[in-house]
DNA sequence: CAAACACATGTTGTATACAATATGTGTTTG
DNA sequence: CAAACACATATTGTATACAACATGTGTTTG
């Protein structure tokens, strides 16, 4: 195992209690803080900040510390919406792509996210789900993709965990993969294209309730 | 006037050498060769350098600095083939939407390109071509393609301001750029989708031969 | 009482010293 | 001579002290 610096620890840490939810929206935090709570220095606290400001996880407001980035529901649908957009160049470019060892590893991760979703571990569905668009995002074999597609998926990650809370939902989304999966393996431009709107879809059409209901959860967990 | 920290000075600073060509691909700095250079300590030079390494104009090399990105003419073509097809997305969104004002700022934009074209100042030249895809973007009213469209932008400068270097190439962009806004203009989704088509491909078709003639003249730059 | 001023406090911004680590070079040793 | 080891050097990584600055609070003053 490759030896981490304390820059990239901190990186890590913050970075999946922003996306877990357990530093919720809105929330302010300062350097100090988070040094004192991982028992670093200041400086590689400061670093790992800045890199999760710049990725839109943080908002920096001067001279007073850092606020947990909260998307409106309006900013959470443009994030969806145009993600997608992008992705169907992604996508699109991997079908015609893509080798027969990627197509069984999409075929595997099908296969892991039913079991995921049988046996109930939220968090290994999302995980899954992240890993399937990764591995189109790379069978469209160019980097500009990748890069843009990976860092939309990274904004997005939050709210994928909190729909994937609902088993109705994670079972949706996974008929959508299994959609995306066949149109692929038949270079179905049009059935692709319309796979992927559908996927979009659906998390919009959801998201606000699941956003209001977190809310909520996190008010209350904040009073009592 | 905004007070500037100095690690957004240094950031400029380095930045606006990097596309300049000033610091040319391949070249190696680190920490201490800037912040000497400068005149600051190395905190706010570390803090600007990681900033430009996650923009991708730097590549880090674990305890040996930093390399001014180079990318392969693969590398650039990918760059400029996709951002133009996510660009396709954000111009027929801002088509939509667009303001007579903003429609006002593209027509003085063209105006005054023409202008610089033709006194020679080429630097002035790049910045009004970021600038009419910059009121596009902002146009398409989505955070989102805006962020993503921002950033790719940012990596092509480099490039963009090269190949204006030569008259003719300039010329012939500001042709591109009148036909993409009279498609606007008259919401012309497929005059449009091709306008832009022809804009990145005589990009693609002139880069490499730019980027040989840049790379043989910082060759000789260096060996003399 | 209201306004303005001064000061304490919290927070980021910057400089600096030291630690950890990678790389190359010279020297030792079989 | 070749291999391995030790050491000097260059560089990033981290901790810490202090500076700059913004904000709120209490006190003074008209």
């Amino acid at each position: 195992m490759k030896k981490k610096s304390l820059r990239s620890k901190v990186y890590t840490s913050l970075r999946s209690d922003i996306i877990s939810g357990k530093l919720s929206g809105g929330t302010r935090i300062t350097e100090n803080f988070i040094a004192n709570s991982l028992g670093v220095s200041r400086t590689p606290v400061r670093e790992a900040l800045q890199k999760l400001t710049q990725e839109k996880l943080l908002v920096a407001i001067p001279k007073a510390g850092y606020l947990i980035e909260d998307l409106s529901d309006y900013d959470i649908q443009d994030l969806f919406e145009n993600r997608m957009q992008i992705e169907q160049i992604a996508f699109q470019k991997a079908s015609q792509n893509i080798t027969p060892e990627e197509l069984k590893i999409l075929d595997d991760n099908l296969e892991n996210t039913k079991a995921a979703i049988k046996s109930g571990n939220n968090f290994q569905v999302t995980e899954l789900d992240i890993a399937f668009h990764e591995i189109i995002y790379k069978a469209a074999r160019s980097k500009t993709l990748f890069r843009v597609c990976k860092n939309l998926s990274d904004l997005t990650v939050k709210y994928r965990y909190w729909l994937n809370l609902i088993p109705n939902l994670s079972n949706e989304s996974l008929k959508h993969h299994i959609m995306i999966y066949q149109s692929i393996l038949s270079k179905d431009t049009q059935k692709l294209s319309q796979a992927l709107l559908q996927h979009a879809q659906y998390a919009n059409i959801h998201i606000v309730g699941v956003m209001k209901k977190q809310r909520s959860d996190a008010f209350s967990k904040e009073d009592f």
